[in-house]
DNA sequence: TTGTATGCGTTATCAG
DNA sequence: CTGATAACGCATACAA
């Protein structure tokens, strides 16, 4: 049983402009027809108002124009920046987006990859944290920060250059004992990167450094007790932390002030992402900016490419520093 | 041609479990089977991997489980949390989302209509500004924040007794020369109404009060005359003023700073919305709070309903008042 | 209950 | 370049 309103097909526009259904085909899909034909289909279109049904084409053809996009929540600003411009990318190649959230249930991530072969998307980008994720082999997949094989493309900023250079920046603006401060240790991926190359910033710059590792969910106060100790090291005392994403800076900030610690008079702080309030001003802390237009655009390109094997496996886009208010950079000047 | 590997069907398991089609299917679906049936059944699928195609049931049936919505995008806070939101309460009751962005163009709101009819989406939720939209009829259609007819419902927050609250906040919290400042002027909708409800409060409280209603995009010099002019003048100087949005309320105050105008000492400042730096903390300034959550179940709900005919034409869901530092909240208790 | 046969709307093949 | 026709995978009416 049809809905309520039973649509007109295109075997009544054919009827009704007195050509044959593959004419009319082809002038939907803007393949070359004789003028004449055209004129007529198109009148009957308009006449009948016609709606294309893409359901017929997806059973025929095995192809939807629908790309899956598995990514925990829209909530979190990064997440949400990253579905706002893979969406636009797809716009501008004529795709539509059938939009997962895992919700970070590593179970909901292999479902929801089901369901988008289900419904036949024509390719997946996922954003994920299962490390048994089961990849199916028979559509196009992109991953965002996790890399799995060879055969499955990866993109990510440049996660260990984004480390790096965090560690300099704080150097540069003067600080002289620093941290790394992060949550994710339990899982190995680019982002896990960020340490490293921070790490060997500051072990090639000769400069005190503490690290702080932990599992997700891990509670502010324990981070905490690491700044309250070593800010008041009696040789040099911990003046600049690299949080491993903005929210984590923004939450340590909260709780510093609330120890009456002053950012960024007593102790400088650079987050990584790129966060900005309402997406326009400048970034809520100093901060490792994510380029996140370039991800999405080259996470839809290279889903959308063909000849996925071809393509190279990884691809780090750099990043850069941008000054948000919990760094010294206006006295370095 | 299907794509690369064919993906066994239906008729496959079938063979394969020595059972026909019509078992398979209800197998699938979940329908009454005798429990040897359903065994065989599954295990056929189990060993040929099969794959459930909805294109095939969409054809068929014409319809697919998915629901568009069509909002500008997902960059601003308030859309990310409406795009959360309704994506959870779809997923609940499974149901997928088709998400559309419209990019604050009047012609691709149109635009995006079609495309989810020629997607055959089971049903259209849509955050638009055009005035005249058209509206299609053989599809279940909510929008937000906007009345259109009573055939087509509409969900909103309560926007009248949130402007209303908002006044008689500021009046409460001292102060006694108020103002409201919003753009969207061009356009008569539900945020209209804080406009309303809050000159209504005014004139009951018999407070002095200032309106200052303009077009979008309207610089925020234009709202800074007016703050600069009435907070010196020499009867009652301007002491709390409501914005139409977070946004302008965040905007402006970072204007004010600039001029040396503290808040709130100088001056206290409420939105509205309830936007909140990562979705989780405190609400970046004092605000009136849309109820999200409520909101999105209301669409899905609403949208999900067989019997639109019988639903209310306009659903107002409550708002609350939450401090944000931009009021003088702990002085007055 | 199970099995069979038909059609949903589109595209592609192939003969004119 | 056009016209007729056969699939695509699934759900269901109908017959058993």
């Amino acid at each position: 049983m049809p809905k309520s309103k039973d649509l007109p097909t295109m075997m009544d526009v054919a009827r009704e402009a007195g050509v044959a259904v593959g004419t009319v085909s082809k002038v939907v899909n803007h393949q070359p027809v004789g003028e004449e034909f055209r004129a007529k289909v198109d009148a009957a279109i308009e006449k009948l108002g016609y709606q294309y049904n893409s359901a017929g084409k997806a059973l025929r053809t095995d192809s939807t124009g629908i790309i899956a996009l598995i990514i925990p929540n829209t909530i979190h600003p990064f997440f949400a920046m990253l579905t706002n411009y893979i969406n636009m990318a797809l716009e501008k190649r004529n795709r539509r987006m059938f939009l997962c959230f895992s919700e970070f249930d590593q179970m909901k991530e292999d479902e929801m990859i089901q369901l988008a072969r289900t419904n036949r998307v024509d390719g997946i980008i996922a954003l994920t944290y299962n490390p048994n994720l089961h990849i199916p082999e028979d559509v196009a997949f992109v991953t965002i920060d996790r890399f799995f094989s060879s055969s499955v493309p990866c993109i990510a900023s440049d996660n260990f250059a984004g480390g790096r250079m965090a560690a300099m920046k704080l150097y540069e603006l003067g600080c002289r004992h620093l941290a790394i401060m992060r949550t994710g240790s339990t899982l190995t991926n680019e982002p896990s990167k960020r340490k490293d190359g921070f790490v060997s910033a500051c072990v090639e710059l000769g400069v005190r450094f503490e690290v702080v590792d932990m599992p997700d969910d891990t509670p502010l106060s324990v981070f905490m007790e690491t700044v309250e100790k070593q800010i008041h090291d009696p040789q040099v005392p911990l003046d600049g932390i690299f949080f491993g994403t903005d929210l984590l800076a923004w939450q340590m900030m909260g709780e510093m002030q609330k120890k009456g610690i002053r950012v960024p008079e007593d102790i400088q702080i650079i987050g990584y992402d790129g966060i900005r309030m309402f997406g326009e001003q400048k970034p809520v802390v100093s901060t490792i900016v994510q380029p996140v237009q370039e991800i999405a655009e080259t996470c839809v390109s290279t889903v959308l490419s063909s000849h996925m094997a071809t393509m190279p496996s990884l691809i780090c886009l750099p990043v850069h520093y941008e000054e948000g208010g919990t760094t010294k950079d206006h006295m370095a000047e």
